[in-house]
RNA sequence: GUGGACGUAGCUCAGUUGGUAGAGCCCCGGGUUGUGGUCUCGGCUGUCGUGGGUUCGAGUCCCAUCGUCCACCCCA
């Protein structure tokens, strides 16, 4: 016990009792993605250290203290993945997927980030990433939007709601933020240390504090809503009518910030109250700016990202994941000749009926502990072959429910009588 | 990175003012039984997170460390 490898911190193993309801979320949200013609694309976890520098921003939380970055053998400096956006938009770009072509993929898989972990936020974590890529919107934006909201329908998660903001375009939120610091500064001495720290760095994230003796300064503050320039303006007006359209109920947040550098005009997030402090479960928005940036060719895009792990623990409070589906038939045998006949007839029944799954004790152990098991594996029925069965030619069927008589099955004709058994 | 709570069998936990560990569930086996589900008897598993210290003696006190959880920070 004592020289056990431990698991890495903020590093989770899913079991087998959780797996149902990641396999129904990943599922859930692979399928809506195709019938909204996403296509799913797989990029590698660890990509070179600039692109993330480069995408995200260098004065970000992310980028400054969360990576986990690594000299490789060449000598190269790699990072595993904070995120998907800048590998997907540099996929795209190596692989001369834009030249004025329009994409709509996805992707899903583990993230990494060097937090302090507490629930919902995890060092190696995961997100399903959609991307349109070429899509100028408004009207992308709001069918993206669309495609979330019926996600949580699917998913059965009603603990949910959306918030908007529009972050201009690069050039009116520089002129926004000026505007901030100069309000921000009239108040120095009311700014927390947080905020001041802030002042210079990322000012707009002062809108987003959560100290309540800075609530009163942050009303008085000029809003960048209006603050837009006329193009974005029109835009953010343009993504409300559409959302209104649609019955999308959303509540317009002027504080709403991303962290990451690269978004501009559309913001989007999806939270709950139903999981403590980690409340955000999926958000998204433009990065018109970003694959110029990255050495593309300018196009606008839009996005979004979801917290695997958070949406689980969603559908597992709602209760919404379907149970794992029994097996039809449990075979049980005891004695070494009646396991090889089971194996046998096992395999005659998988081949004769595909769609069905059977189940066969192995490792021995007597009829009650295999009955046991039978019971504990939900199977609606047990194929049983002992000696007695064996020197006669039959298996006896037996329901694991219910009133259902026990009958011998002749091992020659096995698969139609299962078939029938099954069917009845 | 900052602050707080907690860490006893695989799981959920008990362990009184410090005297070298217990229950339930799970698992394995016997009996009962409609060849299983109820009931019953028995069995297995722990260097009490780890390392120091105080003490004749520590799961119980002190320090450190690791980990989990919560809040901040940040974000999915």
């Amino acid at each position: 016990m004592t020289n056990q490898i431990q698991p890495v911190r903020g590093m989770n193993d899913v079991l087998t009792d959780q797996i149902a309801v990641w396999q129904f979320v990943e599922q859930t949200a692979a399928d809506l993605l195709t019938s909204y013609g996403y296509e799913e694309m797989r990029v590698p976890v660890v990509e070179h250290t600039q692109l993330f520098k480069r995408a995200i921003g260098e004065f970000t939380d992310v980028v400054e203290k969360e990576m986990y970055t690594f000299t490789d053998l060449g000598g190269d400096s790699l990072t595993l993945r904070p995120e998907a956006t800048a590998g997907m938009v540099r996929a795209a770009i190596s692989n001369g997927l834009l030249r004025g072509a329009r994409l709509k993929v996805w992707c899903v898989g583990p993230m990494f980030r060097h937090e302090k972990p507490q629930k919902g936020r995890y060092r190696q974590f995961h997100q399903v990433d959609v991307e349109a890529i070429g899509f100028p919107g408004p009207d992308v934006d709001i069918e993206l939007i669309a495609l979330t909201a019926r996600l949580w329908r699917r998913l059965g998660v009603a603990r949910v709601k959306l918030q908007i903001n529009s972050l201009g375009t690069a050039e009116s939120r520089r002129q926004y933020r000026e505007l901030l610091q100069a309000y921000f500064r009239g108040h120095l001495a009311v700014l927390d240390a947080d905020s001041q720290r802030r002042l210079d760095g990322n000012p707009l994230r002062i809108l987003d504090s959560k100290n309540p003796e800075m609530q009163a300064v942050i009303a008085g503050a000029p809003l960048l809503t209006e603050h837009l320039d006329a193009e974005s303006a029109a835009h953010f007006v343009a993504l409300r009518a559409g959302l209104d359209a649609l019955s999308i109920p959303y509540t317009i947040n002027p504080r709403l910030v991303r962290g990451l550098d690269y978004y501009s005009r559309t913001v989007f997030e999806w939270t709950t109250d139903a999981l403590g402090s980690q409340d955000a479960v999926c958000s998204g928005g433009r990065y018109d700016g970003l694959i110029n940036q990255l050495g593309g060719d300018a196009t606008p895009a839009i996005g979004f990202a979801m917290g695997v792990e958070r949406v689980v623990e969603l559908v597992r409070l709602a209760g919404a994941a379907p149970a794992g589906r029994p097996p039809d038939v449990y075979v049980i045998a005891q004695g070494d000749a009646a396991t090889r006949a089971a194996l046998v007839a096992a395999e005659q029944l998988r081949s004769a009926l595909p769609q069905r799954s059977v189940h066969v004790n192995l490792g021995g152990g007597n009829f009650k502990a295999q009955f046991r098991r039978a019971d504990k594996s939900g199977a609606a029925f047990a194929l049983i072959i002992g000696d007695d069965e064996i020197a006669r030619g039959v298996a006896a069927w037996k329901p694991l429910r219910g009133d259902g008589a026990q009958l011998d099955m002749s091992l020659a004709e096995l698969p139609a009588q299962v078939r029938a058994a099954l069917t009845n």
